[in-house]
DNA sequence: TGAAGTGGGCCCCTCTTGA
DNA sequence: TCAAGAGGGGCCCACTTCA
């Protein structure tokens, strides 16, 4: 098993094993997510940041500390709300850590609706995250990282298939496409990115579609889904 | 062996397999660098480009494409300049391919004076190279992606080296982390990086420091080597 | 249906080797 | 001295599982 999963939430990261209480107790509930922009010291390196394309403007962009938002409180103010669907969602991660003789028989965990809003939100903006978009992301829903990450990679590939089933389709598909291509949306998350300090995230409960009748409600293009905020899930 | 090098020039990379004559024979002397700014087609998928901080304006970038620069003639035009001695360099990767039952016995191969000008001018810009990047300067070298990447990487580690070891000389240090923080060279390279059209890269032979004598040289400050330009090797 | 498991690939880092 | 080898970690993709 030359597994990747599993122990992606491990300190690990070179660089003179930091691995804090939280990583072992895999606890990251502060939700204090650091703001991006303090450099934080001479971490030039142990960067994994290959930008990848031609040009590459903004180099240099650490990537540490997602790692250990501990001792450091600096909780951007927006950190709203752990409703207790979100509580009940934590304990089923944490569930069964003393039975580790059982055969962890791959609990299939349901994500609240207000988590999955927040995450195909931050899908239509961006369908890649940085490890400290994800970590501050994480957080911010009370999930773990590897969830984050794991829950981007099963969207991209959703939307690979669909995108794939939609090509005789050329109009629908050219809709989607758009969406495929990264596009930033026009003004609805532009206004509410900048709420969530230095997350760069769309906030939890972003600024709603006026609805013509009294329920506001937000619609994504790539899901077809409506999420009414005010139903609890 | 879970080896990550030896099988990096193979063609892999997902995407219905397109691997070439050229990437069997691991014959990459084309010497025509793509223009990175072709978006070629919709490659919005099969990404690498976690770039990593916070504020990455651009994403999506494409990283395809650094493994099929066959049937491709973009030649930016100032692809010089294939000496000699980058020949034998050549022959020295490609040799006894047929003698597989050997114990080989690790060839250390010694890069032209070129070579290493070109890297080291390269490494001056930036410490990380984009894949399309290393595959051009690759390219342009006559040396395989993955020398081209282990260099960096070896690259990398002896400039942290210093770096760590001229903590005691703190002058010395401070020049050497401006450096070490990736800045760009004043003037020398942002003209010379505009000839190479698409690669980004300085150019084979840029522009050489005007010198008091006769003899012009280039300078890198993070070496303290100096190169004279007009001796081969 | 979709979160998670599995396997393969690539890059990075650190340390080590040996021509 | 320094290009490579070896080992360990991370993220990504494609495909598959199975509550």
């Amino acid at each position: 098993m030359p597994g990747n999963m599993s122990k992606e939430d491990a300190p690990s990261r070179s660089a003179s094993l930091t691995f804090t209480i939280d990583n072992i107790l895999n606890l990251k509930q502060d939700g204090g997510c650091k703001s991006e922009f303090q450099a934080r010291g001479e971490e030039v390196w142990d960067v994994r940041r290959r930008s990848g394309g031609a040009e590459e403007t903004a180099q240099k962009k650490p990537r540490l500390g997602e790692k250990t938002p501990l001792t450091d409180g600096v909780s951007p103010g927006t950190q709203r709300a752990h409703t207790a669907e979100d509580q009940q969602q934590q304990q089923q991660q944490q569930a069964s850590p003393d039975t580790k003789t059982s055969v962890k028989k791959k609990t299939r965990t349901i994500f609240s609706k207000r988590q999955i809003f927040q995450l195909e939100a931050t899908f239509d903006m961006k369908r890649y995250l940085s490890s400290s978009e994800r970590a501050c992301l994480a957080s911010s829903l009370q999930l773990t990282e590897t969830q984050v990450k794991i829950w981007f990679q099963n969207r991209r590939n959703k939307l690979k298939r669909q995108l794939s089933t939609d090509m005789e389709a050329p109009l629908a598909a050219e809709q989607l496409s758009e969406a495929a291509k990264n596009v930033q949306l026009p003004t609805f998350y532009k206004d509410s990115s900048s709420v969530l300090g230095g997350c760069l995230l769309p906030m939890p409960f972003p600024v709603m579609y006026p609805a013509a009748n009294s329920a506001p409600y937000i619609y994504f293009s790539n899901t077809g889904k409506y999420f009414g905020l005010f139903d609890a899930d």
